[in-house]
DNA sequence: GCCGTTTTCGGCCCGACTGTTTTCAGTCG
């Protein structure tokens, strides 16, 4: 069983005994714990054989025990006893927005109702609102919310979100009576899928900015609307919030809206101990109502005897203690990085020549980029015959002769086979400066041959990364199946890089196995994988990743020179 | 169930909005 295994179970137990009504800080401690499992950065259970289980954050003999007990027989006392007194399809009822455990409780009760086709007939046929507190408006509601379910998922990936933000963002701060506006959120936290999002702003007079936010164009209806928050619904099903506050406490109220909510549970409960108050209106001694920092986040840090802590980090994962102790990770910043890894031009799958995506990336401040095109078994994307890659190459090195003030170096995104074998003629990679090797078929293997082929392919010795190492599609397919510490060992081993791919809908590495990776020595470089002059805007996902994995500068090749980048991976040069 | 800068028991964040209510429970973030 692989760590999102246990964390599911953990879930489930949460889930089920917030609908059974229990003490809600059982609850929490066992949500806790998921969050601990999910986010882990090595095998629960090589955590297990250490018997070093209850060293882990929130988790106790209690949940040691049962997790023990998950690995033997896949579930555990607590999961199985809840199981025999719910219905596992309730699980599904506690994702319908605005039905929340009790009323689920109730539902399921007084009218049997236990998954969400019943759901949906109970409020077709009107018998939701003869329940208590329950009423026709809910019952609308309900409706709506199953059909959205229906329509595919409650998460968006956060590069399409983000761009969504953007465009709201940028609108409603062209508005007079904006102050200051910003996304908040799990947005701002780079988390790699998001529920809804988050818009702060501050203004004297909020109510026309609420007003104009109503009418966008991009708005499907109106969720919520009151003085300082609106929720809105747009057309392509995501719900954005808007929140209202005056400007002397954007800081806070900034701070609150990015979140996490675990990172405000322990943030607030450690301040309640130094006689402090939290909340979205600033940092408060108890007992007074001017708070004592507002303004800006890193005022609030202050406030509470703290250095800053970046959004990415906010998740709750002992980052308050880290910080406390000064031991936070200084993490990567946009501006060191130098170049771009991994893009795509005309010559295969791309929208823009070699000098378009040169001249692009040289406004965007890099000194160097690699054009790693296609080789030919990507026959969707017009991949390279060895012919054309040789001919490439030359112009390639002739387009860095050309354009001014910035490297284009010689690449390729090559295919690692079936087999493992490289789909292009070796003396030619070997000759290319720098050389992706992808996986884009045969994504079943099994998970030894899998292994088995990345090795091959690795061995050549003419890779300088791999791309996407895991294959993964945000909300669409998992990764392929590999034994990944033996090919991060491999790649330690060889002088080969992983790759922090950030293009929409990939994101891949994910934070926790480039942590995962960094932490057992490997280099990793950031890839926009562009396929246009505006798909190179994608490397910001990579970075933000790159912090949220806690990654200093020193661990991402792209922070380098153009001469050091190129030599990391072939020392021969 | 977890945890410790009030430490092995007693506490565990805080505020806004809605719908169904006659003052508030439930939900959300």
């Amino acid at each position: 069983m692989n760590n999102r295994d246990y964390a599911r179970v953990l879930q489930e137990i949460a889930q089920l005994m917030e609908i059974s009504g229990e003490n809600r800080f059982k609850i929490r401690a066992f949500e806790n714990a998921t969050r601990t499992v999910e986010t882990l950065p090595e095998e629960l259970e090589a955590v297990m054989d250490r018997g070093d289980l209850k060293e882990l954050k929130g988790i106790g003999a209690s949940i040691a025990q049962d997790l023990l007990q998950i690995r033997q027989h896949g579930t555990c006392d607590i999961h199985r006893s809840l199981l025999e007194r719910l219905d596992p399809g309730l699980l599904d009822m506690l994702r319908v927005q605005g039905l929340g455990p009790k009323r689920i409780k109730l539902v399921y009760h007084e009218l049997g109702v236990s998954n969400l086709d019943a759901l949906k007939e109970a409020a077709e046929s009107g018998r939701l609102r003869e329940l208590k507190g329950l009423g026709a408006k809910t019952e609308e509601k309900v409706l709506a919310e199953i059909e959205r379910l229906a329509r595919g998922g409650d998460r968006t990936p956060l590069p399409q979100a983000r761009h969504v933000a953007e465009s709201l963002r940028d609108q409603l701060a062209a508005l007079p009576q904006t102050e200051r506006i910003a996304i908040a959120g799990s947005i701002r936290r780079g988390r790699e899928t998001i529920g809804d999002v988050d818009l702060l702003v501050s203004s004297m007079d909020p109510a026309p900015i609420h007003q104009t936010f109503c009418g966008l164009t991009e708005v499907k209806e109106v969720l919520v609307s009151g003085d300082t928050k609106t929720s809105v619904r747009l057309h392509n099903g995501i719900q954005v919030d808007l929140r209202t506050v005056k400007d002397e406490v954007f800081g806070s109220a900034l701070h609150y809206f990015t979140g996490s909510k675990e990172h405000h549970i322990e943030l607030r409960t450690r301040a309640k101990r130094q006689g402090l108050r939290v909340s979205e209106y600033g940092v408060f001694r108890d007992d007074e109502d001017t708070p004592i920092a507002s303004h800006t986040e890193e005022e609030l840090y202050q406030a509470l005897g703290l250095p800053y802590i970046p959004p990415e980090l906010r998740e709750g994962r002992g980052e308050i203690e880290s910080a406390a102790r000064h031991e936070l990770p200084v993490l990567l910043q946009p501006d060191q990085i130098r170049g771009d890894g991994h893009m795509h031009t005309t010559e295969t799958d791309g929208r823009h020549s070699i000098e378009e995506m040169a001249l692009a990336a040289r406004d965007l401040g890099y000194e160097f980029i690699v054009i790693t095109d296609h080789s030919q078994a990507v026959r969707v994307a017009n991949g390279m015959t060895p012919e054309r890659f040789r001919e490439h190459m030359a112009r390639i090195r002739e387009a860095d002769g050309r354009v001014e003030g910035i490297r284009i170096l010689t690449g390729i995104e090559v295919d690692i086979l079936k087999d493992g074998t490289l789909d292009m003629d070796h003396d030619l990679l070997a000759e290319a400066d720098w050389v992706v090797g992808s996986i884009h078929s045969h994504f079943n293997q099994a998970p030894d041959q899998m292994t088995e082929r990345l090795l091959r392919g690795m061995r050549t010795g003419l890779l300088s990364c791999l791309g996407h190492p895991t294959g993964r599609i945000l909300g669409g397919r998992d990764g392929y199946r590999y034994d990944f510490d033996a090919i991060v060992e491999a790649c330690v081993e060889l002088g080969v890089a992983l790759e922090l791919n950030g293009s929409s809908g990939r994101l891949d590495l994910n934070a926790e196995l480039a942590e995962k990776a960094h932490r057992q020595g490997a280099m990793l470089v950031l890839g926009s994988d562009a396929h246009s002059t505006a798909g190179l805007h994608d490397l910001s996902f990579a970075v933000q990743q790159a912090r949220r994995a806690g990654l200093p500068a020193e661990a991402i090749l792209n922070t380098l020179p153009v001469d050091a980048f190129l030599k990391a991976t072939r020392p021969d040069l």
